[in-house]
DNA sequence: AAACAGACCAATATCAAAATGGTTTGACCA
DNA sequence: TGGTCAAACCATTTTGATATTGGTCTGTTT
């Protein structure tokens, strides 16, 4: 016992001076496990196991068909937004929006430039004077993106869009209710106020101006639900 | 003049007619332009100058090689976060932890369930614990990770995996200053107070701890430039 | 009983060929 | 002269067959 529990540690020493001395790059791939064990002259179940603890360890992940890197964490992130989109409940996209769009809204007053303004009018007012919903929609999300755009953070800008497309496809299909929006549709006070907040410079009345719309949209939604 | 200007229109009639028709479901492909301007019974140049006002319109997007989609917007993250990393300077990158990461700990702090707190606390431990820079960054990662996991939120999660591939990515390889972290590394105290707050379930004293934290490793990695 | 080598499996990468939006060219026509 | 059209060409992406890779099982050896 003693004595195998040694070549284990053994096993896992002669793979961390590998490593070391490769010089490791963060996310740079392992030879795969037939060159590596050959190299290191041990066999295979030797080199997994040895791999397994480093894993455990955090030190690398592993994904068949791609290979063995040495970095902290699995990219979790798969970008698969279809995935996601089955995986959340209206609920937390609601919750995100409501974590994310305020500050965004903030950061807009901050930063944003004449442009951002103008196109930001220029959704408000379409959004106004759309005569079908799916039009409706379209402005609507046109706005929230000119929001996110006129924060001037390309980080905030990649982030909002990957949020709204998991919006888009797990709202889309509701609220067929009515054929046309109405004419004093909520939203377009609470676009109003949102716009002047971010003109005035004002961040913090942006953010509050957000939260409000967006607690309206939630409550619309999902009353049917909640009660 | 005004004859052209008409055909015009009236191939953009025909296009959206031809829409309606099929009933295109959102984020679907139209034919290719080399079919579809011959089953419409037009030129592809018509075709394209139709298809280029719809997309202005933002009803349709375009990608060589992808195809015409239905729908508001091209999708533009394309999960190529090293391209992001290029793209985002480093103050990007840390307002957009600003923005985001004190309303998870917020959400954190009313969702969070004891193996998230356990999880948090060995984190916590093992960075205090850390002789080694790449060390102490990886459990510094796993604790951000922790908290964004304690939400509870599949949506919150993914997006801050994402933000912190690219923070990864754009602070790698900095901090070299000294070879080992200091034991009494200011980011010790600023981990407990952030645990200690979720823990407590009070999620504006977690948020403010967050912004604490975030401040103070702003001011540390951006001081030799700011001044 | 443990370790090993080989084979096999499912998932992924790789690479050439086809497909697609975007652009240019030259002919044709009003 | 200015506009239209068809064909060719370009850069990018998708597609599909093949090779690669981590994970697993089996029979043999020690």
């Amino acid at each position: 016992m003693v004595r195998s529990a040694q070549d284990a540690t053994k096993d896992v020493e002669l793979l961390r001076n590998f490593l070391n001395d490769r010089e490791m790059a963060l996310n740079g791939r392992l030879p795969p496990e037939r060159s590596l064990c050959e190299e290191l002259g041990i066999s295979r179940g030797k080199l997994r196991n040895a791999l397994a603890q480093l894993e455990a360890e955090g030190q690398i992940w592993r994904h068949v068909g791609r290979g063995t890197f040495f970095g902290p964490r699995p990219v979790l992130n798969l970008s698969e937004v279809e995935y996601l989109s089955e995986q959340c409940r209206p609920t937390e996209v609601i919750e995100a929006r409501m974590a994310i769009e305020p500050q965004m809204a903030k950061l807009a007053a901050l930063h944003g430039t004449a442009s951002n303004f103008a196109e930001m009018r220029r959704c408000v007012r379409l959004c106004k004077s759309a005569k079908d919903w799916r039009v409706y929609e379209s402005w609507d999300n046109n706005f929230h993106q000119a929001i996110a755009a006129a924060t001037c953070n390309k980080l905030l800008i990649s982030l909002f869009d990957t949020l709204n497309i998991v919006r888009r496809s797990t709202v889309w299909g509701q609220m067929r209710a009515t054929r046309l929006p109405p004419k004093d549709h909520k939203s377009f006070a609470e676009h109003d106020a949102i716009y002047d907040a971010i003109v005035d410079r004002d961040p913090e009345r942006a953010a509050e101006a957000m939260r409000t719309h967006l607690r309206s949209v939630r409550d619309r939604s999902y009353k049917p639900f909640d009660d």
